[in-house]
DNA sequence: TAGATTGTTAATCGATTAACAATC
DNA sequence: TAGATTGTTAATCGATTAACAATC
């Protein structure tokens, strides 16, 4: 199966099935139809059975999926098991949230070093991780190599510090800041979370509700 | 202008464009052509202008778009002005971190009350709103009718809670957790942020790269 | 075997892009 | 006026859905 073949919005939506699955699995439920979960998940069942074929052939025809071993595959293709080395800039109330989402399960990373600016927070454990002054970051991706840097601070000098975390070897980015990281730097890859973008929409919607529904 | 016409993907661009438009405005550019947009934002020409005239005709031949005017017109759409009364369910790190991004800028919603079920935040204050316990959640609701909240708590009892807010007249939730409110409650509107979700994506897609550049 | 349900292709639908006439 | 750039329609592209043969 050629990966390049496999659209964004498939991709998307491989998450939820996992969350899904795992559901179901928790609820000791071994066996589902596509129908039966595109009735549970809002979804069409040919598009539960289109996404999954993406991947290769999970199902048996006449009897469904088998819940465990698709929600291990579903795993496996998301590489949640993996542990790509991740740091945390900002340490706020945001930063925190986020560092124990990332401790919460799986989900492919590994939160090894968290930094902030803020004098005050030096030294202050997050999850048995000390947090540094942000200083640090330099001489500590040299000696950790981290893949992935998870941004949590407001916009202030991001340019700058996205330059620098290029430059170190950062190759993905977990973005919640506004700065558009993938304008700047093509060659990595990012996944912004916009909190304030998506309230908006949330606005928009609540007051337009008679046309989308 | 029929709403109706107006797909949920170009909605989701709005804030986007409203964001750039801010920043432009607050670097004195007043004017600017589609085509030096979609250079900055990362579009098309052809989809600025598509996206834009959804809402109706904001720029003029041979000139462009005038910056100022623009970004108050999409603000409008948006409905950034606006106060709806909004509740917040969840003090934690997250909740806290939410709420600032309420505060931060005009969205569309005004913070009126935070509930926690943790006796020993109440009474806390948070942007001078005291924090309450959720037992209180049913009297204030009936005393000040907020029409939206914002979900900053694990699953848990979600059912019971949003069956709850519902009855009590709650039109649209900012929906952090991964109980999906919107299967159970097809009447109201739902925006979701799934941060697991954003970052098993960035997991698949930092191990698939080839497939996706 | 008969019934159920997948895997997969073709049809449909919707979103994006291209093109250009309108017009500032 | 000439040049620039929008507004808008048509063409293209891609994603979703429908349909059904394959097969467990």
């Amino acid at each position: 199966m050629n990966k390049s073949s496999i659209s964004i919005s498939v991709i998307k939506r491989l998450p939820r099935y996992y969350r899904f699955l795992e559901n179901l699995k928790n609820n000791g439920i071994s066996r589902i139809s596509s129908s039966e979960l595109s009735d549970r998940m809002g979804l069409t069942a040919s598009q539960i059975r289109h996404d999954f074929n993406c991947f290769g052939g999970f199902g048996q025809q006449g009897y469904g999926y088998n819940v465990p071993e698709l929600h291990a595959k579903i795993g496996e293709i998301l590489c949640v098991n993996k542990e790509q080395k991740a740091i945390l800039i900002g340490a706020g109330n945001l930063g925190k949230a986020v560092a124990n989402k990332i401790f919460q399960r799986q989900s492919g990373f590994k939160l090894i070093g968290i930094f902030d600016k803020n004098e005050a927070m030096s030294g202050k454990m997050i999850h048995q991780i000390p947090v540094r002054h942000i200083d640090y970051i330099e001489n500590f991706c040299i000696d950790n190599s981290p893949t992935c840097a998870v941004i949590c601070i407001p916009a202030g000098d991001m340019k700058e510090l996205t330059d620098l975390l290029c430059r170190l070897g950062i190759k993905s980015f977990w973005n919640f800041s506004n700065y558009d990281i993938a304008l700047a730097h093509p060659e990595v890859l990012v996944e912004s979370v916009h909190l304030t973008d998506s309230l908006m929409a949330l606005s928009y919607l609540s007051n337009n509700e008679e046309g989308q529904k």
